[in-house]
RNA sequence: CGGGGCGUCGUAUAGUGGUAGUACGCAUGCUUUGGGAGCAUGUAGUCCCAGUUCGAUUCUGGGCGCCCCGACCA
């Protein structure tokens, strides 16, 4: 894409009302804007990232089995008041509908949708189990939006419900899904600093486990067991914390930000909706379930807390709205290239603007994309390459540039 | 929801009980192009509502909004 094109431009400096980082850097860049406290626009750049998240976020679900639809956002109260959680939830919005009267909730969550509907569906062991996800956009009432995309009003979150005939069987899903977790922070570059870890399972169980990554931004802490690769959260861990693995003491305290969190629901919604699947030997039984969340923004703010620097975002490749920044010093000279790239595939941010060098050097490491690409009238029939990652540049030829992507 | 801070052109800021200034941006023209260019001419602002006052952006009260701490967080 040609940067000229781009609706959005960046900030020289930041806003001042904004002081987490991603909130500062985000805004900055372009990537997103503020309508309201914890309610963001995503803007091209942004919208990009939050794609890339999805795809990654969309294969591994499809990996262990998911099965992708969409849920309403709007929901009946009579849903909600059949698992009683009408009175019990209280960041749920809530509404009457003007010309029907009717009591309604934008969803925060969809057990109330998802029970009833795999009840007509699943309904022999035969048609178990079943993993079922979607990604679309949450609502909550939060007491306090903070921290640009880490705590927000509406937000988007992938959230899959598994179903099984037997704990067995869930307690195998679990860690099925467990793993594809890993391999989401792993593909998304936070794997180093996200932690696998024990939490209470809040209004649904005693079994619970968050994915919680290291930033000062963090509104969590959690004790770190180094040996484990394991935490367990603050909240659970009493006045004497060990790892609940091999029982050490030595667990080092972090401020922690939780980008998924997973739930044996087991019966919880089953029983309420009546979700009963007949046995081989034709007895009834409920459907046991599994729910697994998924934070996206929520991804997408951490990654750009956990990698920057002073400049600007570091985005990690699988996440870039776009592979190469390819600036050029001198009007048209980069075009040639610009095409080049495209044509084979190349994911390209091509800074044709009429503005100064410094200006685009700022802009290229505010936005933060993976290789900064100069051409000029220095550069000849070569092109100078630049990591985001490092300080050196190189001069290469174009085969180099064809091998980074 | 309790506590604190802050609201001045699009952005970042200065300032005053009596004409609201600067930088960037934006517009036009010319010159520029390897780390946020130069000159010139323009453009645009005191969050809202009351009160005090001859006069309020400034003082007082209320409201709204944003940020931070805490509580809460399926």
């Amino acid at each position: 894409m040609r940067q000229s094109e781009l609706f959005t431009k960046t900030l020289k400096e930041a806003p001042r009302e904004e002081e987490a980082v991603n909130a500062r850097l985000l805004a900055q860049a372009g990537f997103v804007d503020k309508t309201m406290a914890g309610v963001y626009s995503f803007l091209p750049l942004g919208l990009r990232v939050l794609k890339n998240v999805e795809r990654i976020v969309r294969e591994e679900m499809t990996c262990i089995g998911g099965e992708e639809i969409l849920m309403p956002s709007l929901q009946p109260k009579a849903n909600w008041q059949t698992t009683g959680r009408w009175e019990t939830v209280d960041d749920l919005f809530k509404f009457t509908s003007f010309y029907s009267r009717s009591d309604l909730v934008l969803g925060g969550t969809h057990e109330e949708i998802i029970a009833p509907l795999v009840k007509k569906f699943l309904l022999s062991y035969r048609d178990l189990p079943r993993a079922i996800f979607q990604i679309q956009t949450k609502f909550r009432d939060e007491k306090r939006p903070k921290s640009g995309l880490l705590r927000g009003r509406e937000f988007v979150m992938k959230d899959l419900y598994s179903f099984h005939e037997n704990e067995a069987d869930l307690d195998r899903y679990y860690e099925k899904a467990k793993r594809a977790y890993q391999k989401i922070f792993r593909r998304a570059g936070i794997a180093k600093k996200t932690y696998l870890t024990y939490a209470s399972g809040g209004t649904f169980s005693q079994y619970s486990h968050e994915f919680q990554t290291i930033t000062p931004a963090g509104e969590d802490t959690i004790f770190i067991c180094s040996g484990c690769r394991v935490a367990i959260n603050k909240e659970i861990a009493g006045s004497d914390p060990a790892c609940p693995v091999c029982g050490r003491k030595e667990l080092d305290s972090q401020n922690t930000i939780e980008v998924g969190n997973i739930f044996k629901l087991k019966d919880k919604f089953s029983k309420p909706f009546g979700l009963r699947f007949k046995t081989a030997e034709g007895e009834e039984k409920d459907v046991l379930m599994g729910c697994y969340g998924l934070g996206l923004n929520r991804l997408i703010g951490t990654i750009v807390e956990v990698s920057h620097d002073d400049r600007g975002i570091i985005w990690p490749e699988s996440v870039a709205p776009f592979r190469f920044h390819l600036l050029e010093f001198k009007k048209g000279i980069g075009q040639a290239l610009y095409r080049k790239l495209t044509s084979s595939g190349a994911s390209v941010l091509y800074d044709d603007r009429a503005v100064s060098a410094g200006e685009k050097f700022a802009d290229a490491d505010l936005i933060g994309l993976p290789w900064r690409i100069v051409v000029s009238e220095k550069t000849g029939s070569k092109m100078e390459v630049k990591s985001r990652k490092s300080k050196k540049s190189q001069l290469v030829n174009y085969d180099f540039i064809r091998k980074l992507g």
